[in-house]
DNA sequence: CGCAGGTTTGAAGCAAGTCAATTACCGTGG
DNA sequence: CCACGGTAATTGACTTGCTTCAAACCTGCG
């Protein structure tokens, strides 16, 4: 199992091999307002930080640290997809982010996590000690000012995310979800955008069960906005997609 | 009109006098995992940040800023309530965070501010000019933590509402909502917790229609719960209330 | 092949929403 | 002091979008 997880990630290593920079990958849809330029690094501090990172590889649904732990490392992705999960005692799972290849994970200020990090895929992570990372911060402004803004990216999208939860519906919600994915992780040249996550994960992600998100994708199947496949789905009318997703009626 | 925001003002002057300092106020429920020290800015920097701000009022329903400004300022609230609000098109509303006496607004890193900030009821801030804080920040490496700090604080609160707006049910959202803010303000000498936002405002907080927070809260009135009168609530069995909080069943 | 996991579809239930009417509250002016 | 008017809160009756429970269907892999 191990060896094949490990085949998984090269494949994907593969297919992402020109994306594996420290910079977000050129994406093939749309502009995305959220990731963009923010998320890369002063290049300045590119050097320094890079030398205090070391590569790991983790299997699909492996943790990469649980709810609660005291987490000394932050984490940049090189590829695969990686699920941040809230988890209350009787099951209920909220799934508060999707991070994808260039994202970066666990260097909030509190060492304490208060959502487990696990991967959603076979993943390759760069790993980076969090004391050296402050260090750096400290005395690099540009670094500390990188991290900030980084900070406030993921406080935009989280309060997105809300609105998603609060007041949108099933439709809204799944269409914009794929394509926000397309926006992120692009798409392969037979225009296939992979899922790599089933559809209970999407579902804890958008606040559904994962048989609402079968019967929408079904929905949107129908109305010939989408294709779907075993790895991801395709998108056939992207206007009519874009329409549920800011859909105020039917 | 104006005249007698201002008055409300002064009264809530009054009764938040002894909090109305740069850090948090003791509070007299339990203690709050989300507030705390973080929330302390570092005594070293107080003074220095002190001097570059000016104090202003704002009236009930007043926007200190739209969905889309550029923001210059930042604000630390003295006294009152402010929520940061999202407006779809339609009208469909998410409001991600209410803030009290002591919470910091639009220290973001991106001026550009993607929700609006309102006044729940007549306030009073603390305004500082965001470059001169950036500058600070810069110079003063114990700011720029702070600030770190209070973005992660933040961002745990975001998670932790996203688990609330994607899988509570409308029971356990008012029931934690209740405990919640009489953690963060604290009850009055008759116990009483004010509650200056409308139940429209709570709905849009918690993503439910305002006649589910009515109805929800006369069914904890009718269990013994509660307590409502028209300023805010009181506590009547707490156990009873921390369960409906943590409900997994009825 | 045949199992095991994830996916899809159906039928029925229910929590919360919608629409609508009534009541409570509060500031204002007679 | 009380009548009045406007806003917010409450309650009721009904509807609905999503969930729940259940069964069938893929699909990849040993």
């Amino acid at each position: 199992m191990m060896v094949g997880e490990q085949m998984m990630v090269g494949e994907q290593m593969m297919q992402l091999s020109t994306q594996a920079s420290l910079l977000r990958p050129p994406h093939a849809g749309p502009p995305i307002p959220h990731a963009a330029s923010l998320a890369d690094q002063p290049h300045n501090a590119v050097s320094a930080l890079e030398e205090l990172g070391t590569v790991i590889t983790v299997a699909k649904n492996a943790e990469i640290w649980a709810q609660g732990d005291n987490v000394q490392y932050s984490y940049r992705i090189v590829s695969g997809c990686i699920r941040l999960v809230k988890l209350m005692e009787d099951g209920r799972r909220q799934i508060s982010e999707f991070l994808v290849a260039g994202d970066w994970l666990g260097f909030d200020g509190t060492a304490i996590q208060d959502v487990a990090a696990e991967a959603v895929a076979g993943s390759v992570l760069k790993r980076y000690k969090r004391c050296a990372v402050d260090a750096l911060a400290s005395r690099d402004n540009s670094v500390a000012h990188w991290r900030f803004e980084l900070m406030s990216q993921k406080l935009y999208l989280a309060q997105e995310h809300m609105l998603t939860l609060g007041r949108r519906t099933a439709g809204e919600r799944i269409a914009a979800f794929l394509l926000d994915m397309e926006a992120r992780t692009g798409r392969d040249r037979s225009g296939t955008v992979p899922l790599p996550m089933n559809r209970s994960d999407i579902g804890d992600y958008l606040g559904l069960r994962l048989e609402t998100i079968c019967r929408v994708l079904s929905r949107l199947k129908r109305a010939g906005a989408i294709r779907t496949s075993s790895t991801g789905f395709s998108i056939r009318d992207r206007a009519a997609l874009e329409v549920c997703a800011s859909e105020t009626l039917h």
